[in-house]
RNA sequence: GCUCAUAUAGCUCAGUCGGUAGAGCACUUGCUUGGUAAGUAAGAGGUCACCGGUUCAAGUCCGGUUAUGAGCUCCA
């Protein structure tokens, strides 16, 4: 029999007979390695560990404590175990699919009964005898008529779909476990072992809709999450339970900052601490932009249904707009309006009033632009997606040649402005021409290089996501990471050579012809609402000092204090700081305990020893120790950790 | 919009088999002036989301509506 050369990650080559498999391999490197050993990477290819390698190969083993190795024993939980189960529990399900997902799995069934959160415990408890039973997992391969006869004969019509759509002919590998109990249709590679399941747990289950579409019928899915040992599950157990103790909805009530109710789904109440972080915020991009020469400006919120038929919208998104109509009896015109979904056909008002010279380009455009925009029931959520909403919208007027400088300058700005509010981690994504669009490619061309020219003249990473693109032109998408790693799209940078000519923009160039300007529709922060939302899970609430609605506490010992606790919160506040007085009569440590759950930066405390000296003590948010100070230079240190970032 | 779940005091939540509403915190009042995360006693507080049905009787069972949650779809 012949021989084959394995050539290992590292470079060493082993000699084994043709036909040997990874699990082979393994043995040949050591036992330990092979009892770990759950499939094999051949040519940079994923293969069960029992496949039989015919040539000379790149390989390497794939264990547990690799990411791939995690993915490989998810997938053959969901498919093999948690399917099973399911079938298992009732009969009549019919299995449609089960991939991995990010720390986890998902099963997509279609069953009768409806399945809750209830059922998961005897879903799970199943799963535990199927993998204490230990079966071995079996793999054959089929043609595609073959495979079609073996699921219709199981009456599982999306397996049969899914095959039927595929346009491979042969090599259908179908999953076996004890002699043909349960079979799946699976590209693999699987586990050959059940023993070797790690961790896991069902986490939720919900509907979902058969092949991602809303036409299709919903499916029953459930999820899981699994994890090589129970510490790890736990580990991400915790992580979970940490990301909901940072909940914005949870923390909002808490401290007092917004509220929603009935009458108003989607639209925030703000009370007085959330407004101050919402002014303090949209203060400081206020004055960010103006240091960047943009012009603010301010357009109505109620306009004829006209313009946004000029602008497109009426046809596109009509069912998402708000339309307001006068009384008949009282009004004595009759015409639509819609509430804005958006700012840019009323910028385009403002930059069309008056004859514009390409001396003056680029124009910038900003408003804080109070939007509304009907959104499906099911997608609201908390502040981060709301039907009335202000984004900080900005369009940039200017010629194809400027792109480049605008995009370099906006994501400048942009990265300051995420630094200083914390996120100090972004990435670019550059989603380039859809199928459907408009303008020529040659425009297109020119629009897509002068964005990646921007970026790379600045040095940053950036990703691209082909056919992601507007209709009307290309873009570029940051994406901020926050304090426990979790991803928002924020800000955006978009080319538009459509609307400025729906709309009839133009500018005179310097041989006195009219041409058409480029529209940049930009936002950094995107929407306040959300963005303070993102805030407030970033810091689980203890906001910044700049930023925090309340910034100091003064608290009283006793009542003697009382007048010099009231003078230190004239002086503050005369400087702009945000301060609460606490005189009521309670123990220092049940006002400490309660500042300190409000998320107060600053909790300074007086008594008579404070009082005589001019000093104040002071307790730091997230400490438990006490520091004295003169009570001028406290003032001035507060001062400035007040100030805004400039 | 779709699937499933949920809705009880200001907040967090109990409420069994259908028999007339409960806790902790918060609130009000009294006592307490106490040096860094809950001093103490008493009191008040409810159309059990809304509409309808079953029943002698509904917070509880059934139907609908609205909102919320998880996910799906969507996000100009």
């Amino acid at each position: 029999m012949s021989e084959i050369n394995l050539t290992l990650p590292d470079g060493s080559v082993r000699v084994l007979q043709k036909g040997s498999s990874g699990y082979d391999l393994a043995l040949d490197i050591g036992p330990g390695l092979a009892k770990a050993s759950i499939a094999v990477t051949v040519n940079d290819v994923q293969k069960d560990i029992n496949d039989p390698i015919d040539e000379d190969s790149r390989v390497s083993i794939i264990t547990i404590d690799s990411e791939e190795g995690l993915e490989i024993m998810r997938h053959t939980l969901t498919a093999q175990v948690l399917a099973r189960a399911v079938k298992n529990l009732y009969p009549k399900a019919k299995l449609a699919i089960g991939p991995t997902i990010k720390d986890g799995f998902y099963y997509d069934f279609d069953i009768e009964q409806t399945i809750s959160i209830d059922d998961l415990p005897k879903i799970e408890n199943e799963m535990n005898s199927i993998i204490k039973k230990g079966s071995k997992i079996t793999k054959r391969y089929f043609s595609k008529s073959e495979a079609l006869k073996v699921f219709k004969s199981l009456d599982e019509s999306y397996k049969g779909e899914i095959i039927n759509d595929s346009d491979q002919e042969e090599n259908f590998q179908l999953y076996y476990q004890d002699n043909d109990e349960f079979v799946d249709l699976c590209r693999g590679p699987h586990l050959t072992d059940l023993n070797k399941i790690g961790a896991f747990k069902l986490t939720k289950v919900s509907g979902a809709y058969w092949r991602g579409s809303s036409d299709n019928k919903m499916l029953t899915r459930i999820y899981g999450t699994a994890w090589k040992d129970d510490k790890d599950l736990k580990k991400y157990l915790n992580q979970i339970e940490e990301a909901e103790k940072r909940d914005h909805r949870k923390i909002g009530k808490e401290l007092e900052l917004f509220h929603f109710q009935d009458e108003a789904p989607g639209m925030v109440f703000w009370h007085e601490k959330g407004w101050t972080i919402y002014k303090t915020l949209q203060n400081y991009m206020r004055n960010k932009l103006e240091l960047n020469d943009y012009k603010e400006i301010n357009t109505p919120q109620v306009v004829d249904r006209k313009l946004w038929e000029a602008s497109g919208h009426w046809d596109k998104y009509r069912e998402n707009m708000y339309i307001t109509e006068i009384d008949e009896e009282h009004a004595n015109e009759k015409r639509t309006n819609a509430l804005k979904p958006m700012n840019c056909p009323c910028h385009v008002q403002v930059y069309n009033q008056g004859l514009k010279s390409y001396k003056d380009l680029p124009i910038r455009y900003a408003e804080f632009g109070s939007c509304h925009r009907y959104e499906a029931s099911g997608t609201l959520h908390g502040l981060m997606r709301v039907r009335g909403f202000t984004q900080d919208d900005g369009h940039i007027f200017c010629t194809e040649d400027q792109i480049k400088d605008e995009a370099a300058n906006f994501i400048k700005l942009l990265s300051e402005i995420y630094n200083q509010l914390g996120f100090e981690k972004f990435d670019i994504k550059l989603s380039t021409r859809p199928e459907t669009r408009v303008g020529s490619d040659e425009v297109w061309d020119r629009a897509e290089s002068s964005l990646q020219n921007a970026i790379e003249s600045i040095g940053i990473d950036y990703e691209v996501m082909p056919g992601d693109g507007a209709f009307y032109g290309p873009k570029l998408d940051f994406v901020l990471t926050d304090a426990i790693g979790r991803e928002w799209q924020c800000g955006t940078f978009q080319a538009d050579f459509n609307l400025p000519d729906r709309l009839s923009a133009e500018y005179v160039d310097n041989d006195g012809n009219k041409q058409m300007p480029v529209m940049i529709h930009r936002a950094i922060l995107g929407s306040f609402e959300r963005f303070i939302g993102i805030l407030i899970e970033n810091y689980a609430g203890k906001l910044p000092f700049w930023l925090a609605p309340k910034q100091v506490a003064i608290t009283t010992i006793t009542s003697d204090s009382n007048e010099y606790a009231a003078k230190i919160m004239q002086d503050l506040q005369s400087k702009g700081i945000r301060c609460v007085l606490d005189i009521r009569n309670e123990k220092i440590s049940y006002k400490i305990r309660e500042h300190s759950t409000a998320k107060i930066p600053y909790i300074v405390t007086v008594g008579n020893k404070e009082m005589e000296n001019s000093t104040i003590s002071l307790r730091k948010l997230g400490s438990n120790e006490t520091s004295l100070h003169k009570l001028n230079d406290f003032i001035q240190e507060v001062e400035l950790l007040a100030a805004a970032p400039k």
